[in-house]
DNA sequence: CGGAATCCTATCGGATACTG
DNA sequence: CAGTATCCGATAGGATTCCG
């Protein structure tokens, strides 16, 4: 007989379904799904400006975070449009005016950032560098 | 008089205290902190493992995702431990056995994980893909 | 057993310059 | 205004081999 592959202990309030017992870090996982929405550097702080549910033109995002290079941006946008977590409308006329918004599908990503956040105050609070 | 920076319109319940109006993705903010504690590939199943609060040796923990590399998994570990999220026992005797183990600091990620699982399911759930 | 050391490639993201 | 194009250095992570 051959070796049984080594299971976790499963903690079900974690993995509630089978999608979240791989062994592998596959897209099919739902945290996977989640990370991959969120991931890319500026990528939550784009998604902290639209949430409020205004629609921002390329140049008032890009004014919003004047560090964020054009290329960077761009890709980001791309992603989250193409993700279906923000939408792009061209206004015609001239000059042109594109405008990005969250939509449905984004605003899922809402608590998630809460709680990102507020993961992130507790584990700051109480530092992991101290002393016994 | 200067340009202002353009700021956004701030939701409270996401941004609720002033580090995370930050401009730049900056360490300083609790989402970031977040991130970089469940950042890099293979990092979430290997905290998944040792949530339910078992210890895994070195070579359970490797047994348990077999297609990890021992390169990363060491990393992933030497991570998790300097960030004060696992740690790292050496019990004496031989053969040698390490033990690792979930801390206190590192369950304040499970609620965390919880809704990333969350959120990917409800994403997967409206595929974001529907024809109109 | 529990890793460390090397090597190698791919992708990421920043800087800069240019365009319809 | 709203991007695109190009270049480039840094890191991430996989494969493989070696060590106390």
């Amino acid at each position: 007989m051959a070796h049984q592959a080594v299971s976790p202990r499963w903690d079900v309030e974690l993995v509630p379904t089978l999608s979240g017992r791989t062994d592998v870090p596959s897209i099919d996982c739902p945290v996977e799904v989640s990370l991959a929405a969120i991931s890319g550097r500026w990528t939550t702080l784009v998604l902290r400006n639209l949430l409020p549910g205004d629609g921002y033109s390329y140049t008032e995002l890009a004014a919003s975070l004047p560090q964020l290079s054009d290329k960077v941006l761009t890709e980001r946008l791309r992603e989250l449009v193409s993700a279906g977590l923000v939408e792009r409308q061209i206004a015609s006329g001239f000059p042109r005016r594109t405008e990005y918004r969250i939509t449905e599908r984004g605003r899922e990503l809402r608590p998630l950032l809460i709680e990102l956040y507020r993961t992130g105050l507790a584990l700051k609070a109480h530092d992991g560098t101290e002393d016994e």
